[in-house]
DNA sequence: AAGTCGGGGCC
DNA sequence: GGCCCAGACTT
């Protein structure tokens, strides 16, 4: 194909010059990979140079503790990417002899790699035709051929890939792979892309369209739901209950005032038919189940995940005629960003009354 | 299929 | 403030 053969021409007169490029030892295009996922290439040369340094083939890092290799990690995130990089190491070291494996059916078997470094590990390292498909591809890809499938669905995943498979017939495999990537990084870029210096602008659908900014198409995300925790605070004697959630949620085990579920915000004229809920888990507990998850703060720290959590106390007495004062009742509106422990929010709630 | 894991760069 | 980055893994 003509526009294959332009970006790979391309690619050879304006690359970057990269470490893992001048290299096929698969180890240290195993690293390299792991290393740049979802991380720019600027930002992850310095850990590279490290490792290498630190551990110049895999029997050295296979011979290091997973501590020592998370300090060299520090600052990178994704840091389960460090825990399985080793246990890679020690798995190649061990059962494959320290030499990387060559097939894609042995390769996907290791922690850390999936489809996207498999196929990167197996052409750069070892010249085989596959395709790497990375964001960088599914960009350069959506927008020469102007393919609006929200690359984020996984069943257009094939779409992609069969265009690539096509291309990548009669060239260089891991020159292809490098060469679209660098394209995807230095030109055909998310936000701006220079399509006047592009090599294969005049082959670009969307360029043609005039749509380059809107490709790729990605699927919107199912929009956050709000959960409505409505908290009862209910004085018996001296004291007040807990008790305690589930292991399958939020707040995994934590003990928190009482409690019923909304979907929306409750109406006040609710507040009585969630109390009778209430006073049966509260008996039913008590009653029927010894009272194993009942009545005491745990200070165990779980954080708020991305879920956006309403929370709103109400204050009952049970010495009396159950009821309820609304200037007792408070909201905590607790984001993602702001990460609030549920003990937290229980203080917050006490030191109000 | 959706959620989770992160720090940094860019608009 | 939102999106993106040489994605993989768990639920």
């Amino acid at each position: 194909m003509q526009n294959v053969l332009e970006i790979v021409t391309w690619y050879k007169n304006n690359l970057r010059d990269l470490p893992w490029r001048s290299t096929n030892d698969p180890y240290k295009i195993w690293l390299s990979e792991i290393i740049l996922q979802q991380t720019q290439v600027n930002q992850g040369l310095k850990y590279y140079y490290a490792f290498i340094e630190q551990y110049p083939d895999i029997q050295s890092l296979a011979n290091a503790d997973e501590q020592e290799v998370l300090k060299l990690w520090q600052g990178l995130g994704y840091y389960s990417r460090a825990r399985n990089l080793l246990k890679t190491a020690k798995l190649v070291a061990d059962k494959y002899h320290g030499i990387f494996p060559n097939s894609m059916e042995e390769i996907l078997k290791l922690p850390g790699i999936g489809q996207y470094t498999a196929s990167a590990i197996l052409s750069f390292a070892y010249n085989l035709p596959y395709p790497a498909l990375d964001g960088n591809v599914f960009r350069v890809i959506s927008r020469l051929y102007n393919i609006r499938l929200p690359i984020n669905e996984q069943k257009n995943r094939s779409v992609f890939l069969d265009i690539l498979n096509e291309m990548i017939q009669g060239v260089d495999p891991a020159q292809f792979n490098n060469a679209m990537m660098e394209l995807g990084a230095m030109v055909c870029k998310p936000d701006n892309p220079k399509c006047d210096i592009c090599p294969v602008s005049t082959f670009c659908q969307a360029k043609e369209l005039g749509c380059a900014s809107q490709l790729p198409v990605k699927a919107a995300k199912a929009a956050k739901k709000k959960r409505y925790f409505n908290f009862f605070y209910i004085k018996y004697q001296d004291g007040f209950y807990l008790i305690k959630r589930n292991e399958s949620d939020i707040w995994q085990n934590l003990f928190q005032l009482p409690m019923i579920e909304t979907n929306t915000e409750v109406d006040i004229s609710d507040v009585f038919t969630m109390l009778q809920e209430v006073v049966q888990l509260l008996w039913k507990e008590l009653l029927v189940s010894g009272a194993h998850d009942l009545c005491y703060l745990n200070s165990k720290k779980h954080l708020l995940t991305h879920q956006e959590i309403n929370a709103r106390f109400f204050e009952i007495n049970m010495k009396e005629k159950p009821t309820f004062k609304l200037e007792n009742c408070i909201w905590v509106n607790a984001d993602s960003k702001q990460n609030y422990p549920l003990p937290i929010l229980i203080e917050k709630f006490l030191l109000s009354l």
